[in-house]
DNA sequence: TCCTAACCGAGACGGTACGTCCCGTCTTTCA
DNA sequence: TGAAAGACGGGACGTACCGTCTCGGTTAGGA
């Protein structure tokens, strides 16, 4: 969308590009630091060298621009998959456990869940986990092969180890170990694993 | 404490018990009709049948309030367990899928997740899940005997659940269903087994 | 109308009279230290020793409270008065100039012109010169023996007093001086004198 | 000075100069009918019709608007001064007379002794009675001239028009009538003609 | 000597104003 | 047109105070 925006030639002045950029970084800074209350928008547009006008110019809302920034804490980075699922469910958790020890991540995920359940939604749940679709489809064409249960809901797996990763920020106030992000895997093969025959 | 609290006479007009009940129901069905922004301390007080004043000798703080809230709308329901850990698991897949359903918890949700987040917490999560701490005991105690793996975090079945729960609700804008849940505590008890000797 | 409170004979515990006089004091002393906005009805019954409430059973308000404040700080010396007027134009200048003197009255002031002219009055403005009418009465007795103006309105000389104090005050922050005060006497009654025939 | 403010290009949307005067006359208006308790700045911004923030970007404190709108309603008229020392007696007499038989003036000045007397002032006397000063230049320059006494205070007369014009308010509840002023002017003239050699 | 009405301290409570802060919009000037 | 700056309407927050009320405990004086 940023290429359609480019290509209608609009006149007068044209936006600096780097303007939104230093908001969203100055954004994503002031959750990290002081949580969703110290993110004002005086204060982020303050922290970026910008007017607030400027900041109303790019989003159309305070919640928009906080939602811009939650997408680009967490959604950045993509998740890889290969098709081989029990590669893809070890490499799901160690990404995500490793998405979680960023700092900004803990400070986002109050204002993501909140935008994701806002009614209406304000932040779309696809934006901060893009790969969570295509995990599933992988999770149908290939669990079978692998030997995984087929029948069982395609997301599971993929949800098991976000959710778990949540649950275990919220229960400990700091982010799973790599060790455990394994064993996690480890057990949800195991759990989605067909019964060999005796 | 509370025995202590109400034998040491205090001096004075005695608070009504009755307006503190009345002040978190008001926040939960504000909270649960519009989402924070909708739980002004005005509209609280209002609906309450309250003066302004009167909720901030209770409280110092609108978040201390909807802490309070977010506590008495989550927390209030006890997962009971037996010891058999197995039964456990799939009770607490079940009694967790419930708290779901009702409207309270979404709503909740991301007040929860903001004040256990907070810095310093506003909510401790013991608050809203007071018996995970009592799950991992009775697993630590039965898991060998259920065999199911005793040297994964005991927590772990509890967070899978709990973790599974939100990632769900976050993925699809609704809660699990009861079947979901049913499928997910199997998957959980046939991950956490420990491998037959051949 | 003390005694007439005393002689109706009231059952139970009577009152403590030294705590009218207590609260009064504190009330005075809070003025004068801070003006009206300090002498908050929780700061002068804490300073008297004393509950909020007891304050309320002997006053229905704050203002009756201050204007008693006012009364008893600059109403409660008498001006002496002799009959013969020049010697009370005289005396009632260094009486007005010494009642100015002592803190408490301005420090007063403010909230004696605010209760005379509220409407309705709070203060009734006998209670704190309770002499003026008296003065008229001997200046029309007095004035035309003494070979001053009969026909003038017989309070002007006593409001000329006053005011000239009240607006010394105004504009130069401090009270008149005592050869201020007397010059003032020459000056009044000089002017009231009628001319003698050439 | 206004130049100056006027000339530096102040970047930002200017201020609307009608705002002020709004305000200023909404909160006169509410002073003269309900006094000062009358005067909330919630109603002086609804009546000026205005946000309440509005006003605090003028005024840091209801005190200081208040401060200003005495300083409007009583300061607002100038007395004109001839340099003819006992007209201007006269015509200060007729003056402040008419002064204070508008509405606004009784209303103001309760606020106006209060500011005045306050610590630290929060309004400045010169403000409400800006010709005093001259007055007293005049009375220095001019008095020996028409024959009267050079040796006492030059702010004297005015003060005693000034000061009597008060007391005659608090005494009887309402202003001086015409008659009375004249007749204030010929007595402080006679009291102030040094007297003629026999 | 006991009863009883009133006093008194303490603090809850409804109500309301204050002064601060923020949002989203607007109106200016300058580039 | 973009952008900086700041005014402006609107509204919530947390504090403070008023005047009323409701407790518990105390204290004088009459029965």
């Amino acid at each position: 969308m940023d290429a359609d925006a480019r290509s209608a030639r609009h006149p007068g002045r044209p936006r600096r590009a780097a303007t939104d950029a230093a908001i969203v970084r100055a954004a994503v800074e002031l959750m990290t630091k002081g949580g969703v209350q110290a993110t004002t928008l005086t204060a982020v547009a303050k922290r970026a060298g910008v007017a607030r006008a400027t900041v109303y110019l790019r989003w159309p809302t305070r919640s928009a621009l906080i939602g811009a920034a939650a997408r680009a804490a967490v959604g950045g980075q993509v998740l890889p998959l290969t098709g081989n699922v029990e590669q893809d469910i070890r490499g799901g958790a160690g990404f995500i456990q490793r998405v979680f020890e960023r700092a900004s991540t803990p400070a986002m995920l109050p204002e993501i869940v909140r935008g994701v359940l806002a009614n209406p939604p304000e932040i779309s749940f696809e934006a901060v986990a893009p790969r969570r679709r295509e995990f599933a489809r992988l999770y149908r064409a290939g669990a079978e092969a692998a030997g995984l249960d087929p029948t069982v809901d395609p997301h599971l797996a993929f949800d098991i180890l976000l959710g778990t990763a949540i649950a275990h920020l919220l229960a400990n106030g700091r982010p799973m170990a790599e060790a455990e992000a394994e064993k996690l895997a480890e057990v949800i093969i195991a759990g989605l694993r067909v019964p060999r025959p005796a």
